[in-house]
RNA sequence: UGGGGAUUGGUGUAACGGUAGCACAGCUGACUCUGGAUCAGCUAGUCAAGGUUCGAAUCCUUGAUCCCCAGCCA
């Protein structure tokens, strides 16, 4: 998008200073890579060897699918690992069993793929999960207790809630000082699955004056009798996210641990955490407590907002489940599924991500900025075609019943290597019916009664009547072409130059031989840019028109268009067109299994995005 | 009413004591077999008030506005 290369932003800074003072090391052989990797995984394993440690990762919670907020934290993330040939993790932060559910592991995963941020590649640091880590967090709780620095709580919830205090009035726990010993005892019970859910907890000793709540002796573990999708049945307590997820940067050699702003106030927590493990620990390991253990750097950035879209997984999951849309994929969702399943490309998203760049302040995306990035995009790549989405039909009266002509028609004009295909052009065509005004107004240089306009790739047509039912309703047009203008082009005279020029180009096709299609006309879903601010229920600003379905007729080279499975960094994608004149739409999996898809019907079609519109915006639909 | 953050054109983002720049949007014009694309130009900004300084978006003081925090969620 941007001519020059944007400048670095914060944390681009910030871990470029890291690598000058060598802030975190350099890569080892020990963990460069495969080495002896003879593709491109061990080319980036070797180049690591010696260069300064950045390694990053995306942490997501398996309880959603992944919205474009997300796609945010995977580039800045990935990016940073590949800018600078470090690594990359994706972690499931699988801490809590009865939010998590394998559908979206998998929907994660092949999303985070699908973006283009290969956790596998050879700027991956693999897959992982933080339950993986339970039994080693469990060590380091175990051992904050014996260093007086955490102890087992048994106030309820709701005692607790009520014991926190204000910020100016400390809280209280009855139990902070019980010896060692004894919280020793009850977390290993707590273990062994010996105390019901809620009857005690384990808890940091820090600062129940803290006016920072979150050292208010937080809570290490609660008790949760409940089967976890990848530990199964073996623990009963798990985990608190505040916990758990800096343990989890540290076990992995986070370098920088990038997240979103309200957890800011959590940093300082973290920190107590590490030091607190640390504490009476070794750099060579000698000495009661072992080696220790790596400390990373938190920097917290600002998520992605991006207008007329809600992306707070409570409100998505609403309106998957009270049907506001039809599924996490409904391409009207800013799910990255639903994205992709509308046509937005990872290239494009990757755009948008770039191009706003990373600040610590809470912008406003306006969401035009990634339809743009994506007719960016899709105008590079993608194959032109004809589609007439609400159709007129069109008798070309010097045109002889029965003749067919192939016409040449340029596939991408911005790609000359796309090369030509054929349009059958015949008697009757149709034409959208928005291409004609009987009584123009001013303008309007497209078709009228009397006028001359281009039909693309084909002939310049005349329009010589216009015909009606007994309501005075526009059934149909009489026109003629000009013999001397096959192609589109305007003949030349004698001095090599057009004729005569006609200002309108318009798209069509031949009644005899498209092929009709259904094609659903996404827009927003929201009507206003922060759905719900002004009555406080996002409800009252859906957009009813946020899906339109129209039969079609469509370019008969669409027989061809399929929904093609693991096609696109191994996601499900379907074939991308431009209509001309009307925007970018693709092949979605509703289609028939004569196009690759799942349903019954024949070619269904999404439209991902229309052409921008440079009419001044009086003229404008 | 405690603590933690933030504030530069319409929207984003740079400038790290030394000419407020870039992108997107908007508006003109050129070109065009897509009212697309492309090219050229224009419009438009440092939250406020003081202070330090030869010089302040940047440093200091005070204030304004917005966001986050009192889950056994993440």
């Amino acid at each position: 998008m941007s001519a020059e290369p944007r400048p670095p932003h914060f944390i681009e800074q910030i871990v470029a200073g890291d690598n000058e003072s060598r802030a975190w090391g350099v890569w080892s052989r020990a963990d460069a890579g495969p080495l002896d990797d003879p593709g491109a995984k061990g080319d980036a394993a070797r180049a690591r060897l010696g260069r300064p440690r950045v390694h990053t990762r995306f942490p997501p919670e398996p309880n959603g699918y992944l919205h474009i907020g997300h796609a945010k934290s995977i580039c800045l993330n990935f990016g940073l690992a590949r800018e600078n040939g470090g690594k990359f993790n994706l972690r499931f932060d699988d801490t809590n069993p009865a939010k998590e559910e394998q559908e979206f592991v998998d929907s994660i995963t092949r999303d985070v793929r699908w973006l283009g941020a290969d956790f596998e590649g050879p700027y991956g640091g693999g897959l992982h999960f933080a339950s993986n880590y339970f039994g080693t967090m469990y060590g380091y709780a175990v051992e904050l207790i014996k260093k007086g620095r955490a102890y087992v709580c048994e106030l309820s919830a709701e005692e607790v809630s009520k014991r926190r205090g204000t910020p100016t009035v400390p809280g209280t726990s009855p139990f902070r000082d019980r010896p060692a010993p004894d919280s020793l005892r009850l977390i290993d019970e707590m273990r062994r699955g010996l105390h019901a859910d809620g009857s005690m907890t384990v808890r940091a000793r820090i600062d129940l004056a803290s006016p920072n709540f979150n050292l208010r002796d937080p809570v290490l573990y609660r008790i949760l009798h409940e089967h976890h999708h990848n530990t199964g049945g073996e623990w009963c307590i798990y985990p608190m996210y505040d916990w758990a997820h800096g343990l989890e940067d540290s076990i992995e050699g986070i370098t920088h641990s990038n997240c979103t702003l309200e957890f800011e106030n959590h940093r300082p927590l973290y920190d107590w955490f590490i030091d607190a493990i640390n504490e009476g620990r070794t750099e060579d390991g000698s000495g009661p407590w072992g080696p220790r253990i790596h400390h990373p750097r938190q920097i917290e950035f600002a998520k992605l907002q991006l207008s007329s879209i809600l992306l707070s997984k409570r409100n998505l999951r609403r309106m998957v489940e009270e049907g506001f849309v039809a599924g996490w994929d409904d391409p009207r969702m800013p799910t990255l599924s639903a994205f992709r399943r509308r046509g937005f490309t990872p290239e494009s998203i990757r755009a948008l991500c770039d191009d706003v760049g990373c600040t610590k302040f809470e912008s406003l995306i306006d969401l035009a900025r990634l339809e743009n990035a994506c007719r960016d995009h899709l105008n590079k790549v993608a194959p032109r075609a004809m589609a007439v989405l609400n159709p007129l039909r069109v008798t070309i009266e010097n045109w002889p019943e029965g003749r067919v002509e192939h016409l040449n028609f340029v596939v991408n004009p911005e790609d000359p290597g796309a090369g030509t295909r054929t349009v059958p052009f015949s008697r009757t065509i149709y034409i959208e019916r928005d291409d004609f005004m009987e009584h123009p107004e001013k303008g309007f240089f497209r078709l009228a009664p009397g006028a001359e306009v281009r039909l693309r790739w084909a002939y310049f047509l005349t329009c010589t009547g216009v015909e009606k039912d007994a309501s005075g309703a526009i059934t149909g047009l009489r026109a003629t072409i000009d013999p001397a203008t096959r192609g589109g082009d305007a003949p030349v005279g004698p001095d090599g130059k057009p004729t005569r020029k006609v200002k309108g180009t318009i798209h069509w096709v031949s009644c005899d031989h498209a092929l009709p299609a259904e094609v659903r006309l996404y827009d927003r879903l929201f009507t206003t840019e922060e759905p719900g601010k002004a009555t406080g229920k996002w409800e009252d600003d859906i957009n009813p028109l946020a899906l339109q379905v129209v039969r079609a007729f469509v370019d008969p080279a669409l027989a061809g268009a399929r929904y093609r499975p693991a096609s696109e960094n191994g996601a499900d994608v379907g074939d991308r067109y431009q209509f001309e004149r009307l925007g970018y739409f693709c092949v979605d999996p509703d289609s028939g299994a004569g196009f690759g898809g799942r349903g019954t019907a024949g070619l269904v079609l999404n439209r991902t995005v229309t052409l921008k519109d440079s009419r001044p915006k009086a003229q404008r639909p």
